[in-house]
DNA sequence: GTCTATAGTTTGATAGAC
DNA sequence: GTCTATCAAACTATAGAC
């Protein structure tokens, strides 16, 4: 593998178990294998590491956010597929998403990563909100309130439960938190 | 004001904006007004002072609800006061609850705190779950879920709902995300 | 209880050889 | 692109005077 993605996927594990703050370039150069020195020649300021974690997390999950719109004939269907990913992320307790753990150390990161994360978020509620004004027309979700208000409700479960989960250890919580919107979900029985 | 209490404010404010290793010994001495090293008279490593300011964190918050719950007449009077208290701690997505913010940087606490935030974490579970039982026999809020399941998506939501308001740098996503499940606390219209 | 002084380590970062 | 060598600053923590 190219050092510059083993860095990356090095800072991103550390980030979402210890945060910005908790890791340093020492523990990069233990886990990559490779001096502290060098990985200044790929990320010469830590912040510009920062930036790099994010910008990688944003595409790949607002292009898999874009592909499960495209790939899912009902709103329902993409609620599924969006829950799976938090759950998976979830590492059974062990991890959290990048966004829940930059979004908690945030005024510890450099200003372009918050910018970075706030328009994540941004997008992710504009997703959101699509696929309830999606669910408004085909109803295989029921609405309890406006669209973007649901979005805004939807995001923080997700992120909630993965934080509810971890501080057990367990991914059970995050079952029993998103048991209610999973059943939402459900093909109502006629 | 005494000097023990002015370094767990200190503490307590720095660990909700910037997280638990995002913080030092020399910016509480700033803060409060007296040499690094004196701060080592109250608190004789960083570990203490963590233990310190979760115990008081949850120990106030834990009364709190202990109060609320014997101060409302409805469940849904008690979520309304619950729904407030993390609405507050927001300061208009200036701040997370500590919970939330320990939570995120987990593994790099000490490992008493750790403890610590887990047992916090099942105190306001295990409330929460007797506020939905208290509601599925006073009817004034529905359940759509065990009692169990609502507490955990209750708490996750409030999470999150901080989480997301931070993102955003105002209080605003967290009415919209909290939105619902106030309107599930509104006296039925008739 | 607070101070000065300082130890010992770790931090992010740079210069220059290979 | 990785290395050795090194830096200044920041970190947690301790000793001992007042």
């Amino acid at each position: 593998m190219d050092t510059r993605t083993a860095l990356l996927d090095s800072a991103e594990l550390a980030s979402r178990t210890r945060g910005y703050d908790g890791f340093s370039y020492a523990d990069l150069s233990r886990d990559v294998g490779i001096r502290k020195a060098s990985i200044h020649h790929h990320f010469p300021k830590k912040a510009d590491l920062a930036e790099a974690v994010l910008a990688r997390y944003s595409d790949a999950v607002l292009t898999r956010l874009a592909d499960i719109a495209k790939a899912s004939s009902t709103a329902a269907d993409a609620f599924k597929a969006y829950l799976t990913l938090y759950r998976e992320a979830l590492d059974d307790g062990r991890m959290l998403c990048l966004c829940v753990a930059f979004g908690a150390g945030r005024d510890s990161l450099p200003t372009a990563a918050q910018n970075q994360l706030t328009a994540f978020h941004a997008d992710s509620i504009a997703w959101l909100t699509r696929q309830f004004e999606c669910a408004a027309r085909d109803k295989s979700v029921s609405l309890s309130g406006s669209p973007r208000d649901e979005a805004a409700a939807c995001l923080a479960l997700m992120e909630g439960a993965q934080l509810v989960a971890r501080a057990s250890g367990s991914a059970a919580p995050f079952d029993q938190a998103t048991a209610a919107f999973g059943a939402r979900l459900a093909p109502t029985v006629q």
